[in-house]
DNA sequence: ATGTCTTTGTGAACGCGTGCACAAAGATGG
DNA sequence: CCATCTTTGTGCACGCGTTCACAAAGACAT
């Protein structure tokens, strides 16, 4: 190890994979508590623990970034609070514009979670001018129409989408066209961006319903059969049915087999 | 419930991919839209335009469940939406609890995207009495204390956290006991379960970090390093999450009104 | 100094997910 | 009934991420 770390070593400074990098800011996070409890060192295998990971998967992570740790003792807190918040780009003051406040888009104004870590919230937008000037989180709301503006005069990079699915592309297109770089994607719609643009996406009912299938493989692990869920199977397929021929359903609602054409 | 259960990678019966799962909800919209909208085929190219992924993957998707699709025509698009519906166990009806009514648990039950899928949210439970009876989303609030006999009775076994972040584990706790198996969390703590019991996480604070890193590379090729002041580490690490203590105050950090921060 | 003990950093093996490329299956037209 | 054309279903190879296991590095005691 130890290969002259130069401050970019286009193998590796680059190379950060994704996996690692998600996880970053679930170690800053368990390396504050412990900065507030003023916990100087950490093993990697106490900080595992408290970041729900492996401790390998944490040594290697960390070894992405450098050699911070020091053997026989651990990690110290600040130093890796610092090298890791620096890693992030939390180190510098990130303003962001939030589109869309509904109930979700309100709800994303309020969360401390975004101000407290270099996220700033530059200006609230919507669509519904009865919005306009309403305060929500202490921000007055301002109309669409001046989304370009904003964006521009405040050098908003990063974009939060929380609109309707429908309003979402276009809102999407006009932040890229202004200039937004990263968007975060409340919308259960799938964005279309040009390259360079990054989209994460958070889709609260995606979610769920990853829940529901092994909530249903447990029950039905027991259960070996299908209890009784036929009716509502039967229900089900026939309200989807509605719009179209709908005349090829299975008998009692089991497994049909492949339909034929 | 199953005996002796060693926990094993999770996907192993007809072993449909975690990757494909968290798939499928995505393609069941895609699949819902053309519904609606009458089409009565769709090809892999179109759905997996439409859903945003790979074609050859969505073919290999769909092949762990089943041939359900006819060469040279393409999938039927209802019954591909019921096989999926059925295959996410969303043929049946999942009542579901919110812990935590602040902003975001509000947002959450006024969000639209879990009703419809076969999620019924059968209660909202909030720690603050003044809360209680209080009407959300057309719900009335109810107390914590009555937590484990709205489970019961309601043979609940899905909730999600929305409460700050040091109450999280606690209510997580009660859930489980009280018979909760699946549990959707917002806020931002590693949540300790025992064997058996499902937690997904969605953090959005988490969700801003990882594109501030993605956008600070974008910016920083030329600008490789500057200078960033330590005391800016500094005041980060001191002013995040209190998360340890638990109870919504704090200045205007990371626990906000009402979010979990 | 030297030995012992703790913990990091990483080489290597393994498994999962992705995407290519193509043969098989079935529709369609003559 | 046969030929052609479209699209599925999948074998295969590749790359990423995870985990194990251990040598190296440093702290600490004697």
């Amino acid at each position: 190890m130890a290969t002259g770390r130069t401050h970019r070593p286009a193998t590796r400074s680059r190379g950060i994979p994704e996996a690692t990098v998600a996880r970053l800011p679930l170690y800053l996070r368990a390396l504050t508590a412990l900065s507030e409890r003023s916990v100087p060192t950490v093993s990697s295998e106490e900080l595992a623990a408290a970041a729900g990971v492996n401790s390998a998967k944490l040594r290697k992570d960390f070894s992405y970034l450098g050699s911070y740790g020091t053997r026989g003792v651990g990690y110290d807190v600040e130093y890796l609070v610092y090298q890791i918040s620096r890693e992030l780009g939390l180190t510098q003051d990130w303003p962001v514009v939030i589109v869309g406040i509904g109930n979700l888009g309100a709800a994303l104004a309020n969360y401390g979670g975004f101000a407290s870590r270099g996220f700033r919230v530059a200006a609230l937008i919507d669509a519904d001018p009865a919005m306009a000037g309403k305060p929500v989180a202490g921000i007055a709301v301002q109309h669409t129409d001046e989304l370009e503006h904003i964006i521009e005069s405040n050098g908003v990079s990063i974009g939060v989408i929380a609109t309707p699915a429908g309003a979402a592309q276009q809102v999407c297109e006009r932040l890229v066209a202004a200039g937004v770089t990263s968007i975060l994607n409340f919308a259960p719609t799938v964005l279309t961006v040009p390259d360079g643009v990054d989209v994460r996406k958070v889709d609260l009912s995606i979610e769920l319903q990853i829940l529901a299938f092994h909530e249903q493989r447990k029950a039905g692990e027991e259960a070996s059969e299908n209890g009784a869920p036929a009716d509502r199977a039967a229900a089900l397929a026939a309200e989807a049915e509605a719009a179209v021929t709908g005349d090829r359903k299975g008998p009692d609602g089991d497994l049909p087999a492949v339909m034929p054409a």
